[in-house]
DNA sequence: CGATAGGTTGAGTCGCATCAACCGGGGTGG
DNA sequence: CCACCCCGGTTGATGCGACTCAACCTATCG
């Protein structure tokens, strides 16, 4: 859970934990996937991810480090659409050709697969065609749930709401300790993520730390009271689709997932 | 674009300009398409959507009629995540388990494509994977373009925003006459749309019409001044990955898509 | 040691929410 | 045929949540 640093024994922990929660359990399909990944690339903190200069559409996969993924007004003011975790796989259906960029929090290692080897990829495994169909899911169903929030939720609840998506997602790729994750965003981000201003961002934030619910500082997350940040946001962890409350990474298992389509 | 009624010669019109569109031009890969399709379904007005029992996570045609997808907080408050119009293709990825609902707004013909069809079909014809999964991005694309209007738009730019969208979207199935297309939404769902109050929605409503630039009476949605809209909310049909300003749909040409991925 | 970046705080304002009422039309039942 | 009601839209008044402007504070760093 510490910044991105050469502490990692295998380039690829995150993302097998991740293949795991996808129900892709099969090492058989596991190393395939692996193994059709291009050599990886290192973004340095506060820039851009690029495509290795290919086609716009292939899959990407963050290995190590922090990123998100933010639209920008032609005014200035922007959306930060998503935060990216180690292990997440990105862009499964073709990036659109809007405005969007995925920026580097931290130093980042990435890959990724080339359509064409994709392709064959899912020929060959039809098993990681239906993990990466769920994971393009439980995409969206994040991007729902982030709706709803900036749509119908104060800025408490955003933030309440917010932290509790973050440290379930980090605990699913066992990124937590004990109850602290990492979360590589400056307020400003935050902000621009949760649709709010950076300065009421703050208070917020000062609102739930002093009530004794969280702690953030230094780009760590200090959950004090989960329930309480449940209670306040309403928090309900079915739609990451991640096994409930297990508290550890051994015990949590592959949710049931309703077979899903491959595509 | 007249309300749902039988005035339409066939039922697939919409669906057949959205294939199009989804650069699915091939007849024989559209009537495979339309044969894989079950039996349609009515469903009345202000009703629930139900798949037909079978497992969740079958692909829904929107036939004709309209609907909107809806998610509901624990104490009543709502966010409603897409308005859907005929010639719509729906939870292409399977619908996560989350509190999704699809809400009919006028009566409703609809149809699926079992899972079991759908991967032989996909199988079959790899152009009708690809058009999903476009149709895919396409959703995720408006998704991302609402969670900017959410985030970082004003009322009046959020709906200026809107009401482009739904014109260019209905007119590229050929919803629209002259200036004018349906929007069956009552003001309370624009405002649950838009994360606003039903109040400000209404005067952010009025000031728009007073300004000359669109009016809305009887779901009826007509378009003034679009280029006032547009200059307004920075609308940037781009990401609709529609022809640009095809006036009608006879000349309108599928984009150059970037090959995407079939998967 | 100045410089810069990120966090914190205060004051004032505004957009939007909320409460509450009213209006007009279409349907319904007496 | 009219009285009634219900629903959706409209409007006014008021208050709060969030934004903006503007400092200041604190660390980290060259």
């Amino acid at each position: 859970m510490d910044h991105p640093s050469n502490t990692c024994t295998d380039l690829n922990v995150f993302l097998i934990a991740r293949l795991k929660h996808l129900a892709l359990t099969s090492d058989h399909d596991q190393i395939a996937f692996l193994g059709a990944l291009e050599a990886s690339r290192q973004t340095p903190s506060k820039r851009e991810l690029r495509n290795a200069g290919g086609p716009p559409s292939s899959v990407r996969v963050i290995q190590h480090g922090y990123c998100c993924r933010q639209m920008g007004l032609s005014d200035g003011r922007r959306q930060v659409t998503e935060f990216i975790i180690p292990g997440d796989i990105c862009d499964v259906r073709g990036a659109t050709a809007t405005e969007h960029r995925i920026h580097a929090l931290t130093p980042v290692i990435h890959s990724e697969v080339k359509r064409q080897a994709l392709a064959r990829l899912v020929n060959d495994h039809p098993r990681i065609g239906e993990a990466l169909g769920r994971s393009a899911a439980l995409n969206d169903a994040m991007l729902y749930e982030r709706l709803v929030s900036l749509g119908r939720r104060s800025a408490k609840e955003r933030l309440a709401h917010f932290f509790c998506e973050v440290f379930v997602r980090s605990r699913a790729v066992a990124l937590t300790r004990g109850s602290r994750c990492s979360l590589p965003l400056g307020q400003a981000d935050l902000a621009d993520l949760l649709g709010l201003s950076l300065v009421h961002t703050n208070r917020s934030v000062k609102a739930l730390r002093s009530e004794g619910l969280v702690q953030l500082q230094r780009q760590i997350l200090t959950i004090h009271d989960f329930n309480g940040l449940q209670e306040i946001s309403k928090f309900d962890p079915h739609y990451l689709q991640l096994g409930r409350d297990a508290p550890g990474p051994g015990t949590s298992r592959p949710p049931p997932f309703t077979a899903e389509l491959a595509m």
